[in-house]
DNA sequence: GGCCAGGACACCA
DNA sequence: TGGTGTCATGGC
């Protein structure tokens, strides 16, 4: 399985190339992103953090003090913006109630207890949790997603209705505990699912299509 | 005009 | 545990 899942990651960068995610400037950005990028395309997204940045107020201190009903509004573009914006107020408060608004001293946590620490925030599932770990806390955990699903489905590595930790499971079990390696594998699956393997229903002309086990 | 994006939660059986 | 409804905008 080890080689399996190292063949389509040089698959994929030698196709697509290093992603050189998370696409922000700053820990507390990727967190914020994370949230807002839930069920959502990207380009939304970066018009609300736009919209955040242009008022001054992506920071937890900023944050913290500004009504729920005015960050609704500055996210709006991202979709779900009320439910959002709860999602964000959740976050900074455990965040300066719990760690004095610091995250270097979130991120201390020893990875397992962070993971537990997020999963516990209101509107923190897994993904967002695994995500805010490895692209904001720089710690190796391998981050899920539909694409991940669908991808490893399609080639025939787990049936299509693998669970969240067994698709984690997966990869962690079979790959070093590496955290630059998830980092690009997971942003090359987000790519690879974005350009190709959508629509198509076995893995037929695409960078991928020697590795599928259908094939041949 | 319908479909879908780098999900999570509440509620139900 | 697993299935369904809800949250909502913008691009194609």
């Amino acid at each position: 399985m080890r080689q399996e899942l190292e063949q389509i990651y040089h698959s994929l960068l030698d196709h697509y190339g290093p992603q050189h995610w998370w696409p922000a400037d700053e820990p507390f950005e990727v967190i914020i992103g994370a949230i807002l990028t839930q069920s959502t395309a990207w380009t939304n997204v970066e018009k609300a953090i736009l919209n955040l940045k242009e008022a001054g107020i992506l920071s937890p201190a900023s944050l913290n003090r500004i009504p729920v009903g005015e960050l609704a509004d500055l996210i709006h573009p991202s979709g779900y913006y009320n439910a959002k914006a709860r999602k964000i107020k959740a976050f900074v408060e455990r965040l300066g109630e719990s760690y004095g608004g610091s995250l270097e001293r979130m991120f201390a946590l020893h990875i397992t207890a962070l993971r537990r620490e997020l999963l516990s925030i209101y509107g923190i599932g897994q993904e967002t949790a695994d995500s805010i770990i490895l692209y904001a806390a720089r710690k190796p955990v391998f981050v899920v997603d539909a694409y991940t699903g669908r991808i490893v489905a399609r080639l025939g590595l787990s049936t299509n209705k693998a669970s969240y930790t067994a698709l984690q499971a997966l990869f962690m079990d079979h790959l070093p505990h590496d955290e630059k390696l998830y980092n690009e594998y997971h942003a090359l699956l987000v790519r690879h699912g974005k350009e190709t393997c959508k629509r198509s229903p076995l893995c037929h002309h695409c960078c991928l299509s020697d590795l599928c086990r259908f094939h041949g």
